[in-house]
DNA sequence: AAGGTTTTGTCAAAAATTTATCAATACATT
DNA sequence: AATGTATTGATAAATTTTTGACAAAACCTT
């Protein structure tokens, strides 16, 4: 147990859920929740709380569970809440556009310092905070500030590229958003958020149950 | 083997790049594709890639692996790629008007059929094919055209609320973007596809790598 | 302060998923 | 046609993840 050591992905994955349920349940004036409670309004069971919850600095307390602002705290800790990370934004299309707008970033610990495009016509024009430079500004743009994470949004036939040129900038955390794989050397780490993805996930389950007997 | 049984979850989510990658082969003319060929694109093992198709109606064949264009149709049939998914977006905010305007969906075989929202100054708006509606339309909305999957754009403080009028509404399966996880009846699917979660899985690799020895 | 009760932390079992292995197969080459 | 080789499909092993079970802990009530 305690944070030195490993924690199991399927673990992360589930750690910003409970960041979110446990600090709204802080702001409502909640201040005990047990594993039970957690697993029920997030749909698991109390014993992978528990399990999960073990992998971290705190500890709960029979009869009455955690304390939110605690575990809270802890998990603001672990996935890094507490300290400002910085993010550039690669693709000023409507995604790339509306994350730039998206005011909640800022609040969580990322703050969008860069939107970078190939298209000259986008160049200068301000979303959100940010103003759209051209995509060969990027390598510059990196010498000046630490580039934390780097977000693809562009068509997938671009994604490669780009995952490469921000490889080149130093980038070691990319998310991706085209809807392709794309292959980066083992130091530097890629989540996928793929809306199209999820979608035919769903389109699978909705042609199961159409098959479904019962 | 053969597709009547129940795919696992885990091989379900990798169907997509499957799909995504053997139909990037196909273009390029590209006829066969060995295990070891996928597995080497998509990150993978070439066992698992055999694990995961023997869940198809499909065969390989030794020495050249699998025939490009029939793996793809296979795909597609499973995904629901053929089939036209009626799709509906509550929440007409930055993201929801970026998915709306994204032209992508509709060649994936999401047709957007609404766009909904609360604000009575957006509706009679348009953004890509679709035009605001009144959230309060979305019944109404429902009895003239079968949704198939619904969309969740909102602020998290409202995705629960939203989640249930789908589920009112008929709705079957729900793509939940909203920083917030939602209750929902056990005949109703869920996907997450939290981008703000992604980033904190990032933000997590980087604090990880920050503090290894090596 | 003693007893009852709830909930944790931990260990072990069960289930699920991934990886390794290898005989069988089908193609290519000579 | 015979031989060699690459690749599948299947089985089994290994690993990972989830779940179950229960003693120990800590609170509440009397």
């Amino acid at each position: 147990m305690h944070s030195s050591e490993q924690i199991p992905h399927p673990v992360i994955r589930r750690l910003p859920k409970y960041l979110v349920h446990v600090q709204e349940l802080r702001e409502e004036g909640v201040e005990w929740a047990s594993s039970q409670e957690i697993a029920d309004a997030l749909g698991l069971t109390s014993s992978t709380v528990r399990q999960d919850l073990s992998h971290m600095d705190l500890r709960g307390i029979s009869k009455k569970g955690y304390e939110t602002s605690q575990l809270e705290a802890v998990l603001r800790q672990i996935l890094g809440a507490d300290i400002m990370h910085h993010v550039v934004i690669i693709g000023a299309g409507h995604l790339g556009r509306a994350l730039a707008e998206h005011g909640a970033f800022a609040r969580r610990g990322f703050e969008i310092c860069g939107l970078f495009d190939r298209d000259e016509d986008l160049i200068g024009k301000s979303f959100g905070n940010a103003e759209v430079m051209s995509i060969h500004e990027l390598a510059e743009q990196a010498g000046k500030v630490k580039i934390d994470i780097g977000i693809i949004a562009v068509p997938s036939s671009a994604a490669q590229n780009v995952a490469e040129m921000l490889v080149e900038a130093g980038v070691k955390a990319i998310l991706n958003l085209a809807y392709k794989h794309i292959q980066v050397p083992s130091n530097v780490t890629v989540v996928d958020a793929r809306i199209m993805e999820s979608l035919q996930e769903l389109a699978y389950a909705l042609g199961k149950k159409g098959k479904a007997v019962n």
